[in-house]
DNA sequence: CAGTCGATTCAGGTAAC
DNA sequence: ATGACGTTACCTGAATCGACTG
């Protein structure tokens, strides 16, 4: 530049060139554009609002006076939850979930909040983090005892007993979760409360809080896409072949490498939503915006994503889920409350290490147990893992979630060390608690033990002073290993919730097999082609050795169509059969159970047929049969290709082309 | 009636929990 | 057969269909 400014003449090119610039520079004062300060929500009388709300259902379910060991942890807790200014996420959190299941969706528990009493007494989660305990649920009794820490995984797996004062059954319940694994030890961790709600309901609750904050204070997260090694190579390879370029594969690899990380488009926040607080703008945090491809949809992202703001504005995670969707259809149709499914059901139990409960032999079913489509169990990797550990408790499943979970958790490193007995199954890193606990046991200092499990949770591995303060205080070079390894790791509270929510679907799946597989296969619509599967097993087992055979080629697409057929296989096996689609009495979109051995697919479960034209189908019948093909097209509004493929399934029997009358 | 344009659908890719 | 974290949702671009235009 001062090559451009020398007619000036040196002394003053510099001046202009090198001084003034920097005396302009030197003008700007610092700001951020983003305030490095936390904005919580303030609503009045929150904090006492928790503290009674807590203490409410504990003195319901444990009697007043609360056991010391409840009311101490919840006192614990309490105090670090208000004083860290967190009082207004659950009382928030609590009333989403009142609103959900009020309109009848069930709320699914996850994340770490699960591991907070106080979360489980203001119903934002349904695991209880307590050590395990009985407890006498007559109201006059009131019968409690609490096991020590660290004596049972879980509650649920203590034997069966009678109330030692009255007789009655006694509840089983605690799985036995320390507190910090949400909040820390100084309330210096920045938690976020999770919940899954039904996919269908989740705009419905995301508006709600809008409702709750009011206008112009509630934002869902944005995200920021941007241009990842697929794409990039896809953008270099295009050019080279456009521009007739003779170039060795290794500079398209160059040229694609120069175009990764490029920012490409926004998008939005799976359940992120950002709360800002009434004496504050948006524009103080964020500046906000439409989703790329979509201004009337309703939905206003802030323009920085969650991880750039993160920690100064509170986040909601409102997650949507099949799961509650799952179990809200089958509640409908089985009649049978989810929540009074008994987790120790002897038969459930067993489908995770053999077929026998469900009435297959191993071969007809071409696998050894009988886990398909049990959210989080049914992949082969997982199936792989409850055939090598045979669980036969809730806290083993507990474990099994939690080492499937994650790269190099189980493969090359649980695994190893308890195949070379270097530890046993039971001592193995499983989830983020069994890391702090340990190093606890091992009298590492509470903070330097919090730390590691967040670093190692993350897959950041473990700086030397950690590995120097493991080694001052023994703990075996195996852990400090395993650690290492880890790449990313479930707090126990999840893997609690989600193992509850499995068990439950697959005691469905043993007592309610037609149930289970009409809201299973409702969930996987999209990719369930009925045409293929009224074909019963021959065509069933035809198509999944051709995807099998296609190995490493199989798309995404053929691998989602795989697991269906798995589970079709299991169901055809299992003496239920699916009929073909009907435009009359087929729903939409939702399997219908017809009998105990029959289910009747919806008209979305023809490839081809998609969801708009199912309904326009579902709601144009009730002004009477379709006279033709012709009549159907018209009054349906569905492309001829739709046409075409109900026809062929042999949906629209023997209907005419056209109207007879306009023969005439 | 060929050509254009908008709407709709689908698969692949990406982000996030 | 291998090796394998599982699940959900959004965004883009290509493919396809059908309506409109000149
Ligand atoms: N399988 C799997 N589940 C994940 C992954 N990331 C998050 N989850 C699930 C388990 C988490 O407990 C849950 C909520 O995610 P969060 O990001 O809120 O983390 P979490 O609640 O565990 O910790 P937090 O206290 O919020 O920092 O979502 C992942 O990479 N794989
Ligand atoms: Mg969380
Ligand atoms: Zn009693």
């Amino acid at each position: 530049m001062l090559e451009e400014f020398k007619y000036l003449g040196e002394e003053l090119a510099y001046e202009v060139v090198v001084e003034n610039t920097n005396k302009v520079a030197d003008m700007v004062e610092d700001f951020l554009p983003i305030p490095n300060e936390t904005f919580p929500p303030v609503i009045e009388g929150s904090d006492t609002e928790l503290r009674e709300m807590c203490y409410n259902k504990a003195k319901r379910i444990y009697g007043d006076p609360m056991p010391e060991v409840v009311k101490k942890r919840l006192d614990r807790e309490l105090n670090s939850i208000i004083s860290n200014g967190y009082a207004v996420m659950y009382i928030i959190a609590q009333k989403l979930v009142t609103k959900s299941l009020a309109d009848g969706y069930l709320v699914g528990s996850r994340g770490s909040v699960g591991s907070s009493l106080a979360a489980t007494m203001s119903d934002i989660t349904e695991v209880n983090p307590l050590p395990a305990h009985y407890i006498c649920e007559n109201e006059d009794c009131k019968y409690s005892y609490f096991y020590a820490v660290g004596e049972w995984g879980s509650g649920v797996d203590l034997p069966d007993k009678d109330c030692p004062k009255c007789g009655r059954k006694l509840k089983k319940d605690g799985h036995d979760i320390p507190f910090e694994v949400f909040l820390g030890f100084e309330g210096d961790k920045e938690p976020d409360i999770d919940l899954n709600f039904s996919g269908s309901y989740q705009p419905v609750i995301h508006k709600y809080t809008e409702e709750l904050f009011g206008e112009g204070h509630v934002y869902r997260a944005g995200t920021i896409g941007t241009v990842a090694d697929k794409t990039a190579y896809g953008y270099a390879k295009k050019y080279v072949e456009e521009n007739d370029l003779d170039v060795p594969s290794a500079e398209v690899l160059r040229l694609a490498k120069g175009c990764t990380g490029v920012k490409r488009t926004s998008g939005q926040h799976p359940g992120g939503v950002m709360v800002i607080p009434n004496y504050k703008e948006v524009y103080d945090i964020t500046p906000i915006q439409y989703p790329a491809n979509d201004v009337n949809c309703g939905v206003i992202t802030t323009h920085f994503d969650y991880h750039s703001i993160s920690g100064r504005i509170l986040k909601l995670d409102i997650l949507g889920h099949d799961v509650p969707t799952i179990i809200r259809m089958i509640e409908d149709i089985t009649g049978l409350d989810a929540t009074t499914i008994p987790l120790d059901d002897k038969e459930t139990m067993s489908i995770f290490t053999s077929t026998e409960a469900l009435g297959v032999t191993p071969e007809e079913i071409n696998c050894p147990i009988g886990s398909l489509a049990i959210p989080e169990f049914g992949t082969s990797f997982v199936r792989q893992m409850l055939l090598d550990t045979k669980p036969t408790t809730f806290a083993e499943l507990v474990r099994i979630s939690g080492l499937s979970h994650g790269t190099d958790v189980w493969l090359n490193n649980a695994q190893d060390l308890v195949v070379d007995k270097v530890v046993e199954f039971k001592d193995v890193i499983s989830t983020r608690d069994d890391i702090m606990n340990y190093l606890l046991f091992k009298g590492l200092p509470p903070k330097m033990a919090f730390t590691i499990m967040e670093n190692v949770r993350k897959g950041k591995g473990l700086k030397p002073e950690f590995i120097e303060e493991m080694n001052k205080h023994n703990v075996p070079q195996w852990y400090v290993d395993s650690c290492q390894k880890i790449k990313y790791m479930f707090p126990k509270a999840h893997a609690v919730a989600y193992v509850m929510m499995s068990f439950r679907l697959a005691y469905y799946k043993v007592h309610y097999p037609a149930a289970f597989y009409a809201t299973y296969f409702t969930t996987k619509a999209q990719d369930f082609d009925a045409d293929l599967i009224v074909g019963g097993l021959d065509s069933i087992k035809q198509k999944i050795n051709e995807i099998h055979e296609l190995g490493n080629d199989a798309t995404a697409k053929d691998k989602t169509m795989l697991t269906v057929l798995e589970v079709a296989l299991e169901m055809y096996a299992r003496k239920i059969k699916i009929i073909p689609v009907d435009i009359y009495k087929s729903d939409a979109t939702k399997f219908i159970v017809v009998d105990d051995s029959t289910i009747l697919p919806p008209m979305i479960a023809l490839q081809g047929v998609g969801e708009n034209a199912a309904i326009n189908i579902q709601k144009e019948r009730e002004n009477g049969e379709f006279i033709s093909k012709e009549d159907l097209r018209k009054r349906t509004k569905i492309s001829k290709t739709v046409v075409e493929t109900l026809s062929n399934h042999g949906s629209l029997n023997d209907m005419s082309e056209k109207n007879q009358l306009s023969l005439f």
